[in-house]
DNA sequence: CCCGACTGCTAGAGCGCGCTAGTAGAGCGC
DNA sequence: GCGCTCTACTAGCGCGCTCTAGCAGTCGGG
């Protein structure tokens, strides 16, 4: 086998993408059919007998034909490609992804990935979905500015997923924050807390709203008094460095954390843990987002949930409707959080 | 600005993704030159006068035309795009993920990711690079069985990242597994310790090998009788599971742990510092990869680093040597690992 | 004055597919 | 026998580009 592939190799002078790879010219010739007959049955269009269907596949599957999909995208005129924007490194753009995938495939759409990261912003990204000729662009957690979003907008249809920019043409699916850090406040007052500091999200998707929620949310309890807002943004690391700030002065250290997300919440918690104090004995912790991060048994977060696989949904549904020219005008898809009580909150310690 | 594209909306009769793309036919026929030509000068290829060079660009400039890549993919033989197969909740994948870009760029490739997830399994991600026309395959983590692989391999080069095949026709990049288990336990021994857990990787990529090895550096140390191997994966939740298999009992409990990889090692120290245990001063723990969980100044975790870049850096070199028709004979790169001790580890605690 | 080489350009054949406009043949009613 | 419909299939153009072959025109050497 070894020898075969070399003496290919050589044969076609350097020319191995296509040494092999069969078309559809060959899976009707080996079929006996014509061409357009082939396409006809992979396109799963009515004019082809099922024994003739049969013989097609059976005949690709023996050749490992696989549709061409550049020149799909060339002969017709949609590409059925939708581009989908996310940073790597970010837990619940895994979970709106693996959200996105079935729906798509649902609406006969295919999905091509870019991910940012530091040596990659966003508009390379993009400009590299671009390329690849998708009809639609779903962003997660965008962090461009509006006008570059909007500029896009025109061009091509996009959603952006988590983060709101009102007064830009774009449309948006995100979670109603100032809802869901109400509830996770209200639930914290209930307890019995009231130093309530909250961790904030930095430049990160949704960070303002909950902040203003926040503030909002303590003075509805008249705990004004008692607003805190440390810096971060959304990494463990802003989380446990929020933590070590908090720890240095532990007489007055507040007694319920409302994190900027789950992963800030997760570096909060290993952090004091590693203190040694007692979840939620000592403090109690929210998050933000219910990634799957959340709901491990050893971490049981309370967190406020933002359903990705909805969110997953309506943000293709959002950019297929554009596409299907269904509808034109600009839309927010605001969905509502689900505040979520698990173990990493309980009533605030006595102090003596 | 709203009204204009409803009304080319309507226009169009609903096939939106081609309402105005001028092509090169369209740039040619503005400066009165053949398409050739115009293809010549955005190739960069010699044949056409500085003259016209700019003529054209400025044409191409003032109709907004950009090359359409599905065009060019067809017609060229050559697609000059690597397809990378990953898990997208994997952070050791981000952090290589983010290595392919630039090496990738350099190279002269684009990168097209394909994620997957438990509801897409491995083939159908491949399946979908392959009709996006990469001509080369990176592979992180596969879990496929061999012979898939090899099958995949004969038809496109492809390199396996993390995982070795032994005995199977395809390019791999990993790390020499033994090696830095054999490192981690040392550094162990040397603190004092001998009761030296092991929680395993699973099906996860390299868990064999490190398994393997484990045994090994316990028997070379004349620790055989504390080898214990606890079932685990690759996930945060297999790491606190052992530690609460652990904790049960405590008297008999190890000193130190091997985690499979960082993940594990982080779901395990989460676990026994929420149950109150001081690390490393109760117990020792060692990770596996480094990944950037590990360094997060909360977390400081001893591990094994394998190098991330270099791996990224050498899987593209792999599969573009194929390319290239430089190599044909199977290569397997092996990275030396490299034991970094941070703060979770330390000596055992002295038992009364 | 002719030959060859070189410069700057063009014609035209694909690349692999989608899709429109057909055709061939069977079945059926009258 | 005819027209009709319906099923199962085919011919062939075009998508936007690359690339080979080749063609005018110029220039220099013999």
């Amino acid at each position: 086998m070894h020898d075969r592939r070399m003496s290919e190799e050589s044969e076609t002078r350097g020319n191995r993408a296509r040494q092999s790879r069969p078309t559809m010219a060959d899976v009707a010739a080996k079929v006996g059919v014509s061409r357009a007959l082939v396409s006809l049955v992979f396109r799963n269009e009515p004019g082809a007998s099922k024994e003739t269907r049969e013989r097609v596949f059976q005949a690709a599957d023996e050749l490992g034909y696989r549709p061409d999909s550049a020149a799909q995208m060339l002969a017709r005129s949609r590409s059925k490609v939708l581009g989908v924007m996310l940073t790597v490194r970010n837990p619940f753009h895994a979970d709106i992804v693996e959200g996105i995938y079935p729906v798509a495939e649902q609406h006969g759409y295919d999905i091509l990935l870019s991910a940012t990261a530091p040596t990659r912003d966003e508009r390379k990204a993009v400009e590299a979905l671009l390329s690849h000729r998708c009809e639609g662009l779903i962003m997660l957690g965008p962090n461009m500015e509006a006008r570059h979003l909007a500029e896009l907008a025109e061009r091509i249809p996009v959603v952006a997923v988590g983060r709101r920019f009102p007064g830009v043409e774009v449309d948006s699916v995100h979670t109603a924050e100032a809802k869901g850090v109400r509830q996770a406040i209200d639930h914290l007052v209930e307890l019995g807390h009231s130093a309530i500091t909250h961790i904030d999200g930095g430049k990160g998707a949704g960070s303002v709203e909950r902040r203003r929620a926040y503030r909002a949310a303590m003075r509805k309890h008249g705990l004004a008094g008692h607003i805190q807002v440390l810096p971060g943004d959304h990494t463990e690391e802003s989380g446990a460095q929020a933590a070590m700030a908090l720890l240095a002065d532990r007489v007055n250290m507040a007694t319920a954390i409302l994190a900027g997300n789950d992963r800030c919440a997760i570096g909060f918690l290993d952090a004091v843990w590693r203190a040694g104090l007692r979840v939620p004995g000592d403090i109690s912790v929210v998050g933000y987002d219910d990634s799957h991060l959340a709901h491990l048994s050893h971490i049981d977060l309370t967190t406020v949930r933002q359903d990705p696989d909805r969110q997953a949904e309506l943000a293709v549904r959002a950019v297929a409707e554009r596409l299907d020219g269904v509808r034109s005008e600009v839309r927010e898809l605001v969905l509502d959080p689900k505040f979520v009580a698990r173990g990493t909150t309980g009533p605030p310690p006595r102090r003596g």
